[in-house]
DNA sequence: ACTATCAGGTTGTCAGACAGGTTGCCGACA
DNA sequence: TGTCGGCAACCTGTCTGACAACCTGATAGT
């Protein structure tokens, strides 16, 4: 009987987490705005029927994040949109089509900026370094068992690599951050793509190009050849089956 | 004796923002790397001779992040780069000319992205309020006292209208985490430009071309002129004298 | 009418406690 | 010797109560 945690994915939210959730939602949902106060932390702690210690590390997230601002003595109040210091994604929206695409086309538009610094910046090390992520593209397709994760391993290899040749530590944070996001959740769904080696042999040479106006020094080519392949990779991703349609 | 708060601005850290800064600045001076564990709790209150209720706190904050991961009975641990789930500027970045030009490269990645969607997607009403904000922006140039100020508001309201229009809220929160914190930055520092008004001129008509071509409904050319104002802008603000050298 | 004072509420911090969970050691047993 | 069970130590998550510093608004006194 070797349950091997198919059930502790799913695992049980904190409290902490769950008065974030109810707040951030409550916010969403317009229930409190900007310059509102919240209710003091004992209100807080008698509503959600916990103690004032885990109000408080919920509360002090949403500071974290400039989402509210706490005054000594007064309270703790929304802040405006403008006040935030982070930027952050419900996991939600990687599941909906629409705003997957939403998201890719953010994440995008910086890719394609980084490739024409990156086709300024470039050094020699940087092409052999690219290229050979090719090569370890083009051998992942015959791998017929863990060939798509190597692909998949190797297409974020290419766009760290761009990113640390444009010297760009922001934009490779940002594409981080949207890639492991969505690499989170495809790994929880079926990962099953009959066209997939035909696909990457596309992709393959998509990203061919790139390198090649990269290794040229043609910044403007370099956004023209990362727009094709980004965009057309965005749309594969999305035609997928397994995102649910909204 | 009216000392109006000029203290008051540089707000005295708390407790967990201390110990937070001190464990994120281990963190990239690589003395904590993914996969290490943290000193338990009890013995971070020691070592910052803090309650354990601080010291929570803190940590509490870095999981928000994804930047740590704990277990329960076992401890917390540094996670891996892709596991982030928020992205995040250190407030110093918008001091240094290089860092703040990295930043509005990304910046203006989605922004040129949102203007070709927003070219697509545009409605009359849509056209009509931007051209709004370009007579604000023209209204502005007259105005001595408060014109700089005034202008400033009416650029950030295009970008969100445009953001608002190509119907993308994730951008729209992205862009105004940069710009929200450069605005927090040029209130610090003295706000004086000898060429304002001339300079400011010279962007609304960048920014006209960029309406116009969203009127026309050509995602290629609101790329273009997208493009064109708003490396401009970034360029323009980067040469202010205001900003430290590195 | 104006001002000084004060009581009550609020955040920030501290100290201690306990439950539930994990790890690793150590001894018992085969 | 090798294996297994149990136990002690430790860790996180949560709870409770307390106090200092601070702000606000009412109250009382002038």
């Amino acid at each position: 009987m070797i349950n091997l945690k198919v059930k502790s994915l799913e695992r049980s939210p904190s409290l902490p987490e769950e008065i974030v959730a109810s707040l951030t939602g409550a916010l969403h949902k317009g229930e409190l705005r900007p310059g509102d106060r919240l209710p003091s932390e004992t209100a807080l702690a008698n509503e959600f029927g916990v103690a004032r210690t885990v109000v408080r590390e919920a509360i002090s997230q949403l500071k974290y994040d400039g989402v509210v601002q706490s005054r000594v003595g007064v309270g703790a109040f929304i802040a405006q949109p403008q006040e935030r210091t982070a930027f952050r994604i419900s996991p939600a929206c990687f599941q909906k089509r629409r705003e997957l695409l939403k998201l890719l086309r953010l994440r995008n538009g910086v890719v394609i900026e980084v490739a024409a610094d990156a086709a300024v910046a470039r050094s020699n090390r940087d092409i052999v370094r690219m290229e050979a992520i090719l090569k370890q593209m083009r051998e992942a397709i015959s791998d017929r068992e863990r060939g798509a994760e190597r692909h998949f391993e190797a297409e974020r290899q290419l766009i760290h690599t761009i990113a640390k040749v444009a010297d760009n530590e922001h934009a490779l944070n940002f594409i981080m951050l949207i890639d492991g996001q969505i690499a989170e959740k495809l790994r929880s769904v079926a990962v099953k793509n009959t066209k997939a080696t035909e696909l990457a042999t596309v992709a393959i040479e998509e990203q061919a190009r790139l390198v090649e106006a990269i290794k040229r020094g043609d910044p403007a080519a370099a956004r023209d050849k990362a727009r094709e392949h980004y965009d057309n990779a965005a749309q594969r991703l999305a035609d997928r089956a397994d995102l649910a349609d909204v």
